[in-house]
DNA sequence: CCGTGACATGACAACGTTGTCAACGACGTT
DNA sequence: AACGTCGTTGACAACGTTGTCATGTCACGG
C-alpha cells in the first residue's frame, strides 16, 4: 500500500480511502490510485486490517464431521449466509472428541473469528465463558451446551421420533424397537423419550427388550436385531434412531433376507431407489445451518440484549414403502 | 498481553516467550507469566502475530459445493493433513461459477493464506499468476486450471472409463451407451475418451446415437434414456460419466422397469443395497485431497524448485451387480 | 582480579492498515 | 473584506505481536 501511495503520488490514508470505496476522493486521484493497485497488483493485508479494526470478518464452525452427509449440508447453509455478510467461514471437525472440540474453539477464538458455531462434542462448554464474556457470540447447533447457557437451534427431536412412532402404530404394529445411539449424546436420549412418549399415548407398556442404546456400528446393530427379532415375541417394526444405524439395519435384514417394517430417523440418499423405498424422519440440516448463521449475525450485529434463544426445527415424515409394511 | 506483562511484572517479550513456549526463561517467571494468563482470560491475538510474521497458518479451500459427498470427503482428508501442520481451513463453494471461484480465491489470498487448494469452476486461472508469483502456492484438484501452469492432482478418468467399459464388454455387451456431462468439463471429455478407447480396442466402431452429453438434471437422462432404449437395435448397457447422472438413470429405469447393465462412474452411498447392487467406477476423493494438502505443505516449506507436478490417482472399479448383468 | 562466554531480560521498532485530527483551499454569506 | 462552512487531503498514532539488539548478571578460567 506504501508503494502504490508512492506511485500515485499519493498518501497512504487516500490509498486507504479508494480501497475502501469511501466517497470523498477526487475522481482523478481515485483513477491514479486505482491504475497503480492494477500495475503493482496490490492487494490489502486482511490481518493488518483486523488487527486495527479488531474483528476480522470471520466466523468458526465446528462440527463432528466436515465430511458427514447432515454436517456439510449444515456447512453450506451457514457459508451461505456468511457470504451475504462479507464473511468467510473456518470449519473444523472435532471427530467427537471433547480435548480436539476445544482445542479448535480456542484456535478459532485465537484467529479472532467475530463469531462462533458450534456442534458440541464435548459435555462441557464453560471454557467458552472467557470468550463470549469478551463478547465473542456462540451458537450451538443440534445439541444444547454441556455446563453453560447459549443460543442454540435444536430438531424437534421428539416430536420426530414420536411422528415415526405414531407412523409405525397407524399400521397396526404394536411390538416396535428402537436402536438409537449412546445415550449421553443429547439427540439419542430425546428421539428414545419420543419413542417412548408416542407408545405410552397409545396405551403400550414400554418394554426395555425393545431398545437398544450404544454407538453405532454394524456389529452393535446386529447384536440389537438379533434381540429384537429371535426372542418368543419378535418386533415387527424398527424405529432406527440415526443414519448410521438405519443403513448397518438395512444390510443387516438384507443379509438375512428379513422384512420388517423400518423408519430410519434423518434421510439417506437414495433411500427412495431402496426396494421397498425407505421411510424417515427427516430432519433439516440445510434450516438449522441458516437458522444458526442468521442468530449469530444478529449477535454480532449488537443484539445482546435479550436472554439466550432456542429454535427448534421440525423433523418431518417422510414415507417411502419401509414404514408402511402392516404388521402381520 | 499488555495486562499479563503488567500483572505478572515482567516485560511484554517474557510474555511473548513463555506464549511461545521458548525455552530461555526462568521457571519462576515462566509460572508467574502462567498464572497470569489463567487469570485473565489471555488468548494471543492471531491477526497481529500473522501481521508481524508475514505468515498465516491458513489454507484456502475452493470447492465446487461443500456439501457435495465428493467434496466433503476431499475436504476433511484437506483438513487432516492441514491439522498436522497446524493449520486451519478457510473452505469455500464456487457453486461452478467462475467469479465466484474468483472472488472467493482473491479473498483468500488477502487473508493471506499460506496456500490455497483449487477445484477449478471457471476456465481461466491466469487471474492467480500474481498471487502464485508473490509467493503463494496452489494446488489444483479434480480439473486442471485454465490457462496456467501449476501442480494438479487428477483422478485417472480415462483409465476408470475404459476398466468401467472393459467391464461390460466382458459380461457380452456390445451396444454400450454413455451419458456424460457437458463436454466443456475436463472429466467428462475424458471419461467420454476412456469409453471411447475401451470401444476401440475391442474392435466396437464408436457411435454417436450412443452418447449423451449435457449438464446432469432428471430430464435431460431421462432424453438420452429414450434415445439408447427405445430405437431399432437398443442399447444393453450403460455407463453413467457421474453421480448425479447416475441417480437419475437408477430412478428413470425404476420408474419403466426396465433393466439395463449398468456401471456408474463415482461412488454413491447404499450402492450395496439396491437391487441388484449398483456398480461403480469409484474415484478415491480422500486420498486425493491428502494428495492435494501434502503437495501443498510441502510448496509451503519451501519446495519450489521443480516445475509443477501432476499426480494421477486411480479409480477403482468396485462390481456389485448391476455391471454384471449379461447381454441378452 | 579481569576477561570471556552463556544466559536471561527488556527496550524498541516494525509489520500494514485505518481512525483521528489538523491543514488547506474554494465558496458563499454577512 | 472578513468570516464560517464544506469537502479534500495528509500526518500521525495506534492496533498486538515478535525480531533485533543491547544490557545486565553470573560463573568460569587464566
Amino acid at each position: 500500500m506504501k508503494d502504490v501511495a508512492a506511485s500515485a503520488g499519493v498518501s497512504l490514508k487516500t490509498v486507504s480511502r479508494v480501497v475502501n470505496g469511501e466517497s470523498n476522493v477526487n475522481d482523478d486521484l481515485r483513477a491514479a490510485v486505482l491504475e497503480s493497485i492494477a500495475a503493482l497488483g496490490f492487494r490489502r493485508n486482511a490481518s493488518a486490517r483486523d488487527l486495527r479494526q479488531g474483528r476480522s470478518g470471520t466466523v468458526g464452525l465446528l462440527l463432528e464431521d466436515v465430511a458427514d452427509p447432515f454436517y456439510s449440508i449444515l456447512s453450506r447453509a451457514v457459508e451461505e449466509v456468511a457470504r451475504e455478510h462479507g464473511t468467510m467461514v473456518f470449519a473444523g471437525s472435532s471427530a467427537e472428541d471433547a480435548d480436539r472440540e476445544r482445542e479448535l474453539a480456542l484456535a478459532f477464538c485465537e484467529r479472532r473469528v467475530d463469531g462462533l458455531i458450534v456442534v458440541p462434542a464435548g459435555t462441557s462448554h464453560s471454557y467458552l465463558l472467557p470468550e463470549m464474556r469478551a463478547g465473542i457470540p456462540v451458537v450451538f447447533v443440534d445439541r444444547p451446551p454441556g455446563d453453560i447457557e447459549a443460543d442454540m437451534i435444536l430438531t424437534d427431536n421428539r416430536g420426530g421420533s414420536r411422528r415415526g412412532v405414531d407412523h409405525l402404530l397407524s399400521h397396526g404394529h404394536r411390538r416396535i424397537g428402537f436402536i438409537g445411539d449412546a445415550p449421553e449424546i443429547y439427540t439419542a436420549g430425546e428421539r428414545l423419550r419420543g419413542y417412548r412418549e408416542a407408545l405410552e399415548a397409545a396405551g403400550i407398556p414400554f418394554s426395555e427388550d425393545l431398545v437398544t442404546q450404544a454407538p453405532p456400528s454394524p456389529a452393535s446393530t446386529a447384536d440389537a436385531l438379533d434381540r429384537l427379532l429371535d426372542g418368543p415375541s419378535p418386533a415387527t417394526a424398527l424405529l432406527c434412531g440415526n443414519s448410521r444405524t438405519t443403513v448397518s439395519v438395512l444390510r443387516e435384514l438384507a443379509r438375512r433376507s428379513t422384512r420388517l417394517a423400518l423408519v430410519g430417523f434423518d434421510d439417506v440418499e437414495l433411500g427412495d431407489l431402496l426396494q421397498p423405498g425407505l421411510t424417515v424422519v427427516a430432519q433439516d440440516p440445510g434450516a438449522m445451518g441458516a437458522a444458526a448463521a442468521r442468530l449469530l449475525f444478529q449477535r454480532i450485529a449488537g443484539d445482546t440484549a435479550g436472554p439466550p434463544q432456542t429454535v427448534t426445527i421440525g423433523a418431518r415424515l417422510i414415507p417411502r414403502g419401509s414404514g408402511e409394511l402392516p404388521a402381520p
